[in-house]
DNA sequence: TAATTGCTACCTTTAGTCGGTTGTAATAAC
DNA sequence: GTTATTACAACCGACTAAAGGTAGCAATTA
């Protein structure tokens, strides 16, 4: 049973992503079209992302939503 | 193709949750610890959702996440 | 007419932006 | 083998926009 919370899961997953498709979180902050800080912050799990901007970096990664909340 | 947004197309998916529960949404919301009003408000697309709540509702409607996004 | 939902308005908290600085690690270069 | 140079991510306030959350009443429906 984890303790990870989903907050937790959701930036590990986008990380994980983004490292694996070689992209700085500058890039696909351009790509998502959000502020480049706020990508490391969702990475850390700083921020309660919302749903709208979880579509925005699931398209920019290219993966469907389903995917960063498995 | 459909035009619907994300955040549309999860109040509705709530809402057949909700209903097919046999829920009001007073009661979902005392389930999910958040207030009558918002539960309509997610239902009818006025607010973007958090992370965090979606998961709260999630769990109150005893389905995974994913149920809610597909 | 009782239960449920919608709507409006409001306040508090936090999501999300912005511009900058700092520390690190790798590469090359002299 | 110490010096740029470059790229990256963490961190830092300060700020704005929007989400969270509540209350009251109108409208709807069973």
């Amino acid at each position: 049973m984890s303790k990870k919370t989903i907050s937790i899961k959701f930036g590990e997953k986008v990380r994980e992503l983004r490292v694996s498709k070689n992209l700085s979180q500058e890039q696909l902050a351009d790509l998502a079209n959000v502020h480049r800080t706020y990508i490391g912050m969702v990475e850390r799990a700083e921020k309660n992302i919302t749903l709208v901007n979880i579509e925005k970096i699931s398209k920019a990664l290219n993966v469907n939503i389903i995917e960063l909340l498995k």
